[in-house]
DNA sequence: CTGAAAGCGCTTACAG
DNA sequence: CTGAAAGCGCTTACAG
């Protein structure tokens, strides 16, 4: 095949100037209609594209988001939490639907980002997907400020007020949850995952469990409390460790599904009947949710939209508009694993 | 902040011409070493970073990869099959170690491709992941080919010769698979997935069912086979048909986990005990294999060895080298949908 | 409405 | 070892 057709090409084919041609394939109204329509057609006949690197040289932008998701160092290579897939699946959309592209890239908090995306003109911004341990970036996140990037960071409220965060309300969810629960008659409910700052999200679905506690006149007891990180081997492990304190309880709410189905195998394996003896309420409604056994009564956190407001976001700061932080709001779903339903599986 | 720094900028700095500062920011050896050291010192301060935009028009590539994946239009949108992320993030590492950096979209079968990232020079080449028809988007293949693009596909080999194809070995896959449930004395085993060539990779997987039949002196019957696409809800359909049309059968293998999902759920509600009474063996070892129940027997795919393979392979096409088609082997595991292993879960 | 020209920020052949 | 210069393929201010 002949090498791609240029401006060029269509110019001499079309006997006008490469100006004309350029204006024309833009669609400008200053070329003339007739003229404007033969350039065209011209152009598909030759199944020209505009060189994009020639094209965002000369614009000095890239019509490119590009979108790095920093995953836990914990989990192995092949295992990606499912739930930033989903929000993936949504952004890649959302970013197509306003006429961007999306360059991905998977970081370990661990190692040097190649954050350097809009440094080097590849990307007009930077969302940011994480559900780590904020401590570890945040000297991270200060660079990108000072160089003045334009990015969005999905989960809770950064201390760093000239950081946009865009999240779910986790401390809606942490509430909605535990309410669930104490409406089914469970008084002592378990929280499995890490509630100190260094899990923000985490952190703000503990608080809401605990004011969900409180409204209903219970104080939370802090040995009803274990850490666990965003895996099944967490929860597993957080969950013996209830199981051996030897505290009462008769629920657990999990800050995350992947900790609950760890949960559940464990109570499962020492015999303890879920949701008859304990029930379990999860936190993202991940895919596993559903087929989980028994199916996981979980807080579903509207991926689809998220996604929107994300992309949204970064484009209204790469265009130098007003934008604001934004809690997104969650909503229960109720399966069987909290002893409400025993329809599905 | 000021703007972005270029390499006149550093040259200023330098003292020392704009070619120069090119040359040893690419440490080029025809630059005095001490210079060289000295100017990339001056790039680090000011935070430079070469645009790539000049830079892939001048050399005429862009050492960026795009990732189509195209989806069953039946699919929700939310819910990506699962076995296409695990791949994505493979590549996306692959990518990565390789230089390059990684275009995603997601694409409806249906409509158009934006399968011009080749054409308009932001990607040197693209990988397609599909699962779905193939017969629908032949011709967009044809397409990419007569404007010689560099690209690979995923799945079964294709009947044009001209397309470059990276799969696993779905034939192996199928007849390992029913080999393990013959060695656990089932007679009688069904098939649940399209046996057509529309989908050809089931295809390939069912002719592998149907050769480990035959090597035990089965004949394959056709009763026993029912088509499904890649759902949780199609599997659950298919099971429902097999289990009304009354044929006898004592073990079910399905084309994908998902289907193996749906078949079970089906066969619960009718009372039908996993393993003990129709032992199950799913496809593709998803996350959710391990935590369905009873744990899902299944053919795994390596994903980390496929997108390198993929990865590499558009590359040494990218740079003209030889490349051929390939197959990957997969392997089984066991776990308790079997009935061969009834230890976990 | 159209064209000639400048320039985006690089890389590299050419000349020294 | 270094510099001056051309050129990658566009977009757009300027002049007509």
């Amino acid at each position: 095949m002949a090498s791609k057709a240029t401006s060029i090409d269509i110019a001499y084919r079309a006997g006008v100037s490469q100006s004309t041609v350029s204006r024309a394939l833009r669609n400008s109204p200053l070329v003339n209609l007739e003229t404007r329509q033969r350039i065209q057609a011209i152009a598909k006949e030759l199944n020209y594209k505009v060189d994009k690197n020639a094209s965002n040289l000369r614009m000095q932008n890239s019509q490119t988001l590009a979108l790095l998701i920093c995953e836990d160092p914990t989990n192995d290579e092949s295992m990606i939490n499912p739930f930033f897939l989903s929000m993936l699946g949504s952004i890649t959309r959302a970013t197509a639907r306003q006429g961007y592209d999306l360059l991905v890239s998977f970081q370990q908090l661990s190692t040097d980002w190649h954050a350097d995306y809009e440094d080097s003109n590849k990307a007009d911004g930077i969302i940011l997907l994480g559900y780590g341990d904020y401590m570890d970036y945040a000297h991270k996140l200060d660079k990108l400020i000072e160089k003045n990037t334009h990015f969005v960071i999905w989960g809770a409220e950064h201390n760093n007020k000239a950081v946009l965060s865009i999240g779910c309300d986790n401390h809606q969810g942490g509430f909605v949850a535990t309410e669930h629960l104490l409406g089914l008659e469970h008084k002592h409910i378990a929280f499995l995952g890490d509630s100190s700052s260094r899990s923000p999200e985490f952190r703000d679905r503990y608080l809401g469990h605990v004011d969900a506690l409180k409204s209903a006149g219970i104080e939370a007891d802090k040995q009803l409390q274990h850490d666990a990180i965003n895996t099944e081997a967490s929860g597993y492990n957080a969950a013996n460790v209830l199981l051996d304190s030897g505290v009462t309880f008769d629920a657990i709410f999990t800050a995350s599904d992947l900790i609950a189905i760890g949960a559940i195998r464990a109570l499962k394996k020492r015999g303890v009947v879920v949701p008859d003896q304990v029930a379990v309420v999860g936190y993202d409604d991940i895919p596993v949710a559903s087929f989980a056994n028994p199916a996981l009564t979980t807080i579903k956190q509207d991926t689809q939209f998220a996604g929107e407001i994300l992309v949204e976001s970064v484009l209204k700061l790469i265009r130098g508009q007003e934008v604001s932080q934004r809690l997104i709001k969650t909503h229960l779903v109720v399966r069987s694993s909290c002893g409400a339903n025993v329809e599905d599986n």
